[in-house]
DNA sequence: AAGTGGTCTAGACCACTAC
DNA sequence: TAGTGGTCTAGACCACTTA
């Protein structure tokens, strides 16, 4: 197996950067898949030729990036989506005091579409490529709160199926990462206000032409590669959007 | 001087991790200001008896807290709030196209007040303490299209003026910085629609109860100790916020 | 007991900045 | 030239997990 090799520097500078973009070069060419586990400090040391060490600091901007994850005594693993980990970096939708809680989701409708040149240049494909599209309503404390307008491209997501998609066990990011090996690791995301249709009120539980939160998002997979684009809306009436936070103080 | 020594463990665990708080508790004490230079990574280890490597480690960890800057060949300073550095990581509204500009702050209004249970509440000081509540107007491109109602408690900034506000020669935060020592860190915040009141519609060119963003946001220094609470509107129309983003791939 | 990641060390050498 | 941070090394020892 072709370990790309390092011997001739060159690219990124610095032993552990090239080291760091080889192995998000393995792990773009699902040499290791979602929650699997990667081999050992060790044994990576000796495939990329260098010191454990420089080894450690190619791995420690991963997990800062929220690309892997250690576990002391286990190993290091490809980063998952789970319900219970990571979810609330994705979801970012809460009650005003504060309170947080899954989202019951329902798939309101599914189809297969063009891309427009919007979404084309957004998705990163050619402008009339196939896209599926799908439409979930959302509820908090069993209000219905929010929509999502999904879109992802069918070359990404060969197959998908509107039967698949809505037997999924688990979440969607989850779902996009053990069925297409598609690996969401950020979003850009942008707020603004928008007024709810006629078709959407009804879900919101809003009147038609209420003000409402639009947010728009596209996520990536490494290498800042588009897998998705999003369209949601909120009633923010009894619930907000947590906008950045900062600072990871310790507690004493 | 007293440097905390590290003999006792207990607290922290490990070492870096002791010496990551011991810095901080330096910096909260005011030993290290603002812009200013730290002692060299030699020095400091041998003050807290650590090696490089471990006070290098504690130094990563407050740099990733953007809370200390590294110069190689000049020395490592405490972050410092500017014009052109981290300006955008809290002033998040953006032209609808992703053009990012400076706004152009006009104060609208300025006065000594009691806080309410509420906003003593947010910043964890005695209800009815001083605080300084002032209003500012902001355009951008030469649109006003955004206020802020911010309300800083007295206590910690003492002897504030409207005058020396209105005058001072850079950012806000970086005023709180030079002045006041007031380092902010981190921020929380939260977004939901909010409609325009009689008094803020002029300053932000909609009608009368509009929709219009509503963003509420905490203010942290050192310790997640809270230092402002402020409360922005924006006109939407043809400028959005800034969400979370996240994954920082390298360029290749 | 064996294997994993986590911490800590002591030092070499490089790259950058100032004087 | 001297001083700074940046990289890289080789290894010791600890803490955790599984068997």
């Amino acid at each position: 197996m072709n370990t790309l090799t390092i011997g001739t520097p060159a690219i990124g500078g610095t032993r552990y950067k090239e080291v760091k973009q080889a192995m998000l070069a393995a792990l773009a060419a699902h040499e290791w898949k979602g929650g699997e586990t990667i081999p050992s400090e060790k044994r990576l040391a000796e495939r990329f030729g260098v010191s454990i060490g420089t080894l450690r600091k190619a791995i420690d901007e991963l997990v800062a990036d929220n690309i892997l994850v250690r576990h002391q005594g286990l190993g290091t693993f490809v980063a998952q989506h789970q319900r219970d980990r990571h979810f609330f970096r994705f979801f970012r939708v809460v009650r005003a005091d504060g309170d947080k809680t899954y989202p019951a989701v329902s798939l309101v409708s599914f189809k297969k579409a063009k891309a427009t040149r919007e979404l084309a240049a957004l998705l990163n494909i050619e402008t009339g490529a196939r896209v599926f599209t799908f439409l979930n309503q959302l509820a908090l404390h069993g209000e219905h709160v929010m929509t999502e307008h999904i879109s992802v491209p069918e070359s990404r997501f060969p197959g998908l199926t509107e039967a698949v998609l809505r037997d999924r066990p688990s979440t969607l990011y989850n779902f996009y990462q053990d069925v297409f090996h598609i690996n969401v690791v950020g979003t850009d995301e942008r707020v603004r206000v928008a007024l709810a249709d006629e078709a959407e009120c009804a879900l919101l539980g809003v009147a038609p032409g209420a003000p409402i939160l639009e947010i728009r998002r596209i996520a990536y997979s490494y290498h800042q590669m588009p897998v998705e684009v999003r369209i949601s809306h909120v009633n923010t009436e009894h619930y907000e959007y947590v906008g950045t936070s900062a600072s990871h103080d310790e507690p004493l």
